[in-house]
DNA sequence: ATGTATGCAAAACATTTGCACCTGG
DNA sequence: CCAGGTGCAAATGTTTTGCATACAT
C-alpha cells in the first residue's frame, strides 16, 4: 500500500491519506473504527480533520484500497486493508475479538448459489459470532 | 407468532407490541427498517412512538421473536420476524432486492470452522452481494 | 494556475434515554 | 394496585455536508 494505489484511483497523494494508511498498515489488531484512526492520528501528533478521516475511508473504499465491515456489536463501522487474500471473520460476543479465516470450500459454494440463481457475485460477508468455550 | 410468544419472552401483551409484530408479519418484502415500521403504524392510524418500536424491536430481537441483520446500504439495522428456518441473504446491489437462501453445507462447513478454533458457534450472518446479470 | 483536498463547525441520521404518565395482569 | 410499558423530547454517537482556505500537480 503506498501512494501508487492511491494515484491508481484518480486520488492526490496528500498527507491525510498517507497517515491515514499508515495507520492502518501498523493497526494491531487491524480492525479499525474511523474513531479509532482519528483518534491514533492525534496521538501520532497530526493534525488531521474528522470530516477527512471519513472521507478518506469512503474514498479508499471506493478504491478497494480499504474493506470496510458492520459486525461491530454497537452501530460503527471497522475498516482494514484490503491486501491479500479474501477472508472472513469470527467475531468473540463476549470480547469482541475478531480472529480471520480462510475457507475456499465456502466462497465456491457460494458462487454457485450465485450461479444458480443467474446473477454475478461481486462480494459477499460472513460473520461467524462465536463464545469461548468453557 | 402471538401472544404466546411475547408472554413467553416475560414481556406483557401490550398494543404495542401486538401492532409491531402484524406489521412484520403482513409486510412484503418481510425486511423492514424500524424507520418503516414506525411509518406502517401510523399508516395503521395507530399513534406508536417512535422510542417504543425502537425498544420493542430490541425486546424482540433478545427474545429470538426477530432477527436483526446490517444488510442495508445506508447505515440503518432491518429486522424481520425470526420464525421459520434459518437462512441466508442475498441483496442486488443495484436495486437492494433481497432475496433469501438456504444452504445446509455451508452451515456445515461454520460449525466445522467453529469446532476447528474450538469456539461454540452462536450465531452467524451471510450475505451475498450480487448483480443480475446483463 | 486551478481543480482537489482539508479543517472546522454545523447538519443530518439512526438510535437511546430520562421522566411523568398510563395500563396490563 | 403497581411494576412494567409508553410517549415525548432531549441526548447520544456516528457519519455527512457547506464553505472558506490550503495544497498537489
Amino acid at each position: 500500500m503506498s501512494q501508487r494505489d492511491i494515484r491508481k484511483a484518480g486520488l492526490r497523494v496528500t498527507l491525510p491519506r498517507l497517515r491515514v494508511l499508515q495507520v492502518l498498515e501498523e493497526a494491531e489488531p487491524h480492525h479499525l473504527s474511523a474513531e479509532d484512526i482519528y483518534k491514533k492520528l492525534l496521538a501520532l501528533d497530526e493534525s488531521i480533520g474528522h470530516a477527512t478521516v471519513y472521507r478518506v475511508l469512503m474514498q479508499f473504499e471506493d478504491a478497494k484500497i480499504v474493506r470496510r465491515h458492520n459486525f461491530a456489536d454497537d452501530g460503527h463501522a471497522v475498516y482494514e486493508l484490503a491486501e491479500g487474500e479474501h477472508h472472513d471473520h469470527m467475531v468473540d460476543i463476549d470480547t469482541g475479538e475478531v480472529t480471520e479465516f480462510v475457507n475456499e470450500r465456502i466462497e465456491e459454494i457460494q458462487r454457485e448459489i450465485a450461479d444458480n440463481h443467474e446473477v454475478d457475485l461481486v462480494d459477499h460477508e460472513l460473520v461467524l459470532y462465536v463464545k469461548k468455550r468453557k
